[in-house]
DNA sequence: GCGACAG
DNA sequence: ATCTTGTCGC
């Protein structure tokens, strides 16, 4: 039914978007540039953002983007928007974001127009930031696109400008022995790329934190912990929980066995959602053409 | 041929 | 990312 993203690009497409990359770091603003940023208890910090994409099991074209809003402290949702989408671009590392940014792009540009009140002060990318190839991670290219600061974590050690998982690398993690505990990652260039942190105190994998926009990395890491109820930060884990149900939800809806579930009770409805999962594919759901670059002016 | 490989 | 059951612990 949606078969596209397959196979890699063009070595010219490939240089695109390198220069594409190249262009937009320029824009990066890797330090604090809001008042709450330094404040001890991030007091005027109301709401935070989390973004992510799932994907259909058999079906390498279809995926649900999901953006929620979190009240904090609180961490309660109050907004919620997960649309299913068609991806154009196959995943290639170091290029995740022309995969999956135009989509949340516009979810975050539907926020803006629809519900201005509820525009997350912070946003929580799952992927890295300025810990990347080129230092301009999907963390970063949201948080040029949107302009909104932008936090990039990722689950797993991006290997690049020297940094390694290696015995040296897993002997630091021991060493982290409470929740809030990091140490720092360096470059071969000498320049800190982002933090691996423990999350809480009941978990062993770190989570890499790095700057995407607007933000400075104390600030980023500091944050983070004070988001994680669990392992990961609650806006991502949010999104990823709701993005995934939705599609486990439209699957059922187009007769599709339901796969046995373990959990999917996390769901609540928060106050404001733009759609629900209607068998009628919404009307207006292509009404504006699919940008094939990611562009926000 | 071998190792790397965010999501 | 996704494929997957039980299991150990609070």
């Amino acid at each position: 039914m949606a078969r596209k993203a397959a196979g890699k690009p063009p070595e010219e497409i490939l240089l695109d978007w390198k220069r594409e990359q190249a262009s937009l770091k320029a824009r990066v603003v890797d330090r604090d540039t809001e008042a709450w940023q330094r404040d001890p208890a991030f007091s005027g910090l109301q709401r935070v953002g989390g973004v992510d994409v799932s994907f259909v099991k058999d079906d390498s074209g279809s995926a649900c983007a999901s953006l929620v809003v979190l009240s904090y402290p609180e961490l309660e949702v109050l907004y919620e928007d997960c649309r299913m989408v068609t991806l154009t671009a196959p995943y290639v590392s170091g290029f995740l974001a022309f995969r999956e940014l135009p989509f949340l792009v516009d979810a975050v540009q539907q926020l803006r127009q629809r519900e201005p009140r509820l525009m997350p002060q912070v946003l929580f990318v799952d992927g890295n930031g300025v810990l990347h190839h080129r230092g301009f991670g999907v963390a970063c290219h949201l948080g040029v696109l949107t302009d909104l600061p932008c936090i990039g974590v990722a689950k797993k050690l991006l290997q690049v400008d020297g940094l390694e998982n290696n015995a040296l690398h897993k002997e630091k993690i021991q060493l982290l022995k409470a929740g809030g505990d990091s140490f720092p990652l360096m470059g071969g260039s000498g320049t800190v790329l982002g933090r691996a942190l423990r999350s809480h105190d009941h978990s062993t994998k770190p989570l890499y934190v790095s700057v995407g926009h607007k933000i400075s990395l104390e600030a980023a890491v500091r944050l983070t912990h004070s988001c994680c109820k669990f392992r990961i930060p609650e806006p991502v884990r949010q999104a990823d929980i709701r993005s995934r149900d939705y599609i486990r939800r439209t699957q059922e809806v187009q007769g599709v066995p339901a796969p046995p579930s373990g959990r999917s009770k996390e769901a609540q409805r928060p106050k404001a959602c733009p759609q629900g999962v209607s068998e009628e594919p919404a009307e207006n759901q292509n009404s504006e053409e699919q940008r094939p670059e990611t562009r926000m002016l």
